[in-house]
DNA sequence: ATTTGACTTGAATAATCGTTCATGTTAATA
DNA sequence: TATTAACATGAACGATTATTCAAGTCAAAT
C-alpha cells in the first residue's frame, strides 16, 4: 500500500493513525533520534509483534520510514512530514500537529 | 459527561475526537464564527440526527460550546481551545492543530 | 393548550480498529 | 547449512466507534 500523504488523502485519515497512545509514543520518540524496533519497544514494553502492526500503520500513512540495519530495523520520522523548525511537530500537509 | 480536556485525558483521547471528517468541518467552521445546528449542517448534508451525536462528541471532549438561542441551538468553539493569535488552529493543551 | 420547528437522546446495528496467536522473512552467527 | 536474533505478516477475535431509527425535549407560534 503506498503513502497515504497525497492529494487524496483526507486529513481525518491521517489525525487517525496519530490518534493511538502507541503510536504517538513511537512517533514522540523518532522526532528525537531514529531508532531500532527493540529501542523504541524498551521504554513501551508492549508485545513485539503488537509495536509492528502499528509501525506498519504509521508507515503506510507515510509518516515514518524504515531501513534495514542487519538484522534489525532503523525506523526514523519521515522527511515529508519533519517540522524542520522547531523539530517538536508532525506535519501532516493539510495540518500541523506541534507538540510542547 | 465532564469535559475531557484536563490532565488525566491523553492526547491519543482528543485527537480521536479530531479525526473524523464531519467533526472537522464541523470545528472548522466555527473556527470562523458560531453557526446554529442548521447552519452547520447546510453545508455538510447528512443526517440531522448524526450531526446531532457529533457534536455531542465535541461538546463531550470540551472542544465546542452550545447554548440555547430561541428554538436553535448555537454553537460555538470553546474558549479553552481557541488559538487567539492565529485563530486557525485548536489547543488541545497537549498539542496545537493548526490549519492553513 | 396543541402544534410545529429545531434539535437531542437512547438503543440497535453496522463498520472499523486494536490485539493476539501462529507463521514467515531476512541477515548474521555457529 | 542449520540455527538464532530481529522483525513482519495474515487471520481470527474482541472492543470501539459510526450510523440509523424511533422517541423525547424545549421554545415559539397558532
Amino acid at each position: 500500500m503506498p503513502c497515504k500523504i497525497d492529494t487524496k488523502t483526507s486529513c481525518a485519515t491521517l489525525l487517525k493513525v496519530l490518534a493511538d497512545e502507541t503510536r504517538l509514543a513511537v512517533l514522540r520518540q523518532l522526532m528525537k533520534r531514529p531508532k531500532h524496533v527493540a529501542e523504541i519497544n524498551a521504554t513501551l514494553g508492549i508485545e513485539q509483534t503488537l509495536l509492528s502492526h502499528h509501525l506498519k500503520t504509521l508507515r503506510e500513512a507515510g509518516l515514518v520510514v524504515a531501513q534495514r540495519d542487519g538484522k534489525a530495523v532503523l525506523y526514523s520520522l519521515a522527511p515529508e512530514v519533519e517540522d524542520t523548525r522547531s523539530g517538536k511537530a508532525i506535519n501532516l500537509g493539510c495540518c500541523l500537529v506541534s507538540f510542547k
